[in-house]
Order: structure tokens, then sequence, then C-alpha cells
DNA sequence: TGTACATCAGTGAACGCGCGTTCACTGATGTAC
DNA sequence: TGTACATCAGTGAACGCGCGTTCACTGATGTAC
């Protein structure tokens, strides 16, 4: 049954967002083309009149997610909080896919990799903005810096057991950071 | 046919070497059973001799590879030289397993987890160590937020397509790190 | 020390399953008149 | 505006493939005597 043009661009995006939410919670190969689909409320059949094949699904669904970030953020020690919190790493599905994926694209087609490329270059543009302006001519390297850490921070904080650990890990970067970001300030 | 028991032990550590450089090149999904035995010498069949099934083998491969890393490397700015270089970034199957694997082994067992967790722990404490003397009380803050931006850095430096801005990620994470251990010990 | 044989590490064919992908079909859409 | 029909987005069964895993078999090991 055919629908119409709108419909079929709103079921592309909720092809979309189903599929950066699953791949964000479980990676991108645990997660199949026919899950996608039903999480969009669809059939897997109808996938391939919106992709070419899965691997073009994850790198259209990597410019989905790193194209439009969530807002901009100027408060970089709300945004540095907010970050390296128990909410962001318990919840990657509607977390910060650098953070859920960055690691799996080294193995994703070359469209995946120039998304996150692209990704990668706004984050760190943005961050320099919010830094604050008493920074001296080395924001470039303080938001290379931070962001390496924040990312590395949810990532490792994720893959352990136990929670004592994990929070120190967030927190501590934290303090790292922002001591960092302060420190700068006097050099 | 049988071989003697001084043969299988060095199989089974064959396999856990040829399973730990597969795993850190191309992740734990995409490396089969087959190919590991393969890469160690011997045909699919006789794995479950030695692991009770793929997880196993995740698993033990981790605590195997993380339980005894390379030398004590004392020298910190050495370390972060050789860990933040191309040489690093480019050679994951010889490289550090955290930055290999950390972010998948959200998606592996609790063993796995547990193995990754007890790697952790002993990192932080060699960092802490290899940490200039004249560093002050926090020197745990340090050793987390260096090895979080550290590790953070090299996925980073992976993920993307643009030789440049990858070795740019490097090299100033390398400089900011450096910056904060030595500002550390102004404060 | 030498021999007979039970053990069992490794082999390779076979299995069942889930996956990405294909395709004939359906029926609402939207256009031509 | 109303009607006839070509289009085509979505459906669901089916495919082929590679994977993890099993298993009957082989033949060297290592032990009992």
């Amino acid at each position: 049954m055919k629908v119409s043009r709108e419909q079929m661009a709103e079921n592309r995006r909720r092809i979309l967002d189903a599929a950066s939410s699953l791949f964000r919670d479980r990676g991108f190969d645990a997660v199949s083309v026919a899950e996608v689909m039903k999480a969009a409320g669809l059939t897997h059949g109808g996938f391939y009149g919106h992709f070419g094949s899965k691997d073009d699904l994850v790198a259209q669904t990597l410019a989905h997610v790193l194209a439009v970030p969530p807002g901009g953020n100027t408060d970089i020690r709300a945004y540095l909080e907010a970050y390296l919190s128990p909410r962001h790493r318990d919840n990657p599905a509607a977390g910060c896919p650098t953070a859920g994926l960055a690691a799996a694209i080294r193995h994703q087609t070359l469209a995946a990799r120039a998304a996150m490329t692209e990704g990668l270059r706004s984050q760190i543009a943005r961050i320099e903005t919010a830094l604050p302006e008493a920074h001296p001519a080395d924001r470039h390297r303080t938001a290379i810096g931070s962001w390496a850490a924040m990312v590395g921070a949810v990532i490792l904080a994720r893959a352990i057991d136990d929670p004592a650990l994990s929070d120190e890990i967030l927190e501590q970067t934290r303090a790292w950071i922002e001591a960092g970001i302060t420190d700068g300030a006097a050099l």
C-alpha cells in the first residue's frame, strides 16, 4: 500500500531516529534491519525503498545524528556536568553518539567515517566557542583535549561493572577537565 | 590426534594471542571462531576443547591481555608520546586493548566487564606511580583524567578519515595532558 | 625398560539459526483527462 | 470537480550465506602392568 509523500518522508525520519537510538544502545552489528524497521512501525521489506543497504543506513544515521547537535550549549561547566553524569552514562540510547559509536566507526564504510569526521570537527568548534573568554590562544588545544577526555571517560565508565569506580572515573575526569580549563587562564 | 600437555597449553596460548590481535584489529563480532583458530594454526572444531563458547574466549582474552601490561613504563612523557602517536593509532592489532576494545565491552558478558574493571584499576595505579614526584595529592585525579583523554583521543583519531585532523587530535591531546601534568605541580 | 591399551586433543563434515537482501504482490496515492 | 488508472511505498514469504556450535572419528599420548 502506497503512502503519501509526506508520510514517506516521515517514515524515513522515523527509521533514522529508531536506528539512531538502537545503534547507540546496542551497536551497529547487534541491531538488525528488521529490528530498526519494527521500531519505526514498519516491516523489514520496505527498508530498501529508503536505503541502499544496512551500511548506507549506518552512514546516513551518523550524518543525521551528528549533523544537528542538541542545541548550542554555551555553559561549558553545565555541559561537562551533564556529559560526565551517571545519567548520561546509563542512557546510551539517548546519549552522545560519539561516546556510543565512535569506536565502532573504525569498522564501517568510508561514508560513515566521513560523517564522523565532520561531526568531530563541528563539535571541537562548538566547545571552543563555549570556553571562557579569558582563555588564551590555545583554546583549540583545550577543546580537543577536553573532548577526548569526555568521550574517553564515558566509554570507560560504561565498560566496567564496578559502579563506584565508574562514578569515580566520571567525577575525577570532570574535575580534571575543569582544572585544565581554569589553569589555562593562568598560563 | 592427541597432543602433549605442553603442546595443548601452548595451543591455548596461541589461540588467546591470535584472538587478542584479531579482536583488537577488527572487533569481537567481525572475527569468527574459525578465523581465530586458523590464525593459531588449528581447525575450528578443537575450539570447544579449550573454551566453553565464543563469549568465554572474549572474556579470557581480555583477562589475558589486560592482566599483564607491556612492562612498567616509568617515563610518563615517553609513554604519552608513544601512546598518542600515529604509529599506535595505525596499529590497533598490536596496540592498547583498552583503546581497541573498551567501547565494545559494554555489549559483552559480565566476565568480560569484570576483566576490564580490573585492567582499568591497575592501569590507573600504574599511571599514578609514573606521574612526577613533585605532583600534589591529586595524582589520582590526574591519572584518571589523563587516561580518559589518552583512550578517547586514540578512539577519535581512529574513527575519522581526515589524516590531518587525526594527527591533530593526537598531538593536541598530548600537549593538553602534558600541560595538565605540569600545571598540577603549580597548584 | 618394554608393551598394550585407554584417553582425549584435534579434525572436518554437518547442524540450525539469524541475518541482509530480494521479489511478487497489494492497495492507497496522485495525476491525466 | 469527478473519474480512471498508472505509480509506487509498504508487505511478508523466501533466498543464500556465514556464523557458533556439535559430533563421530583419528591417532598420538601417557599410563598400567
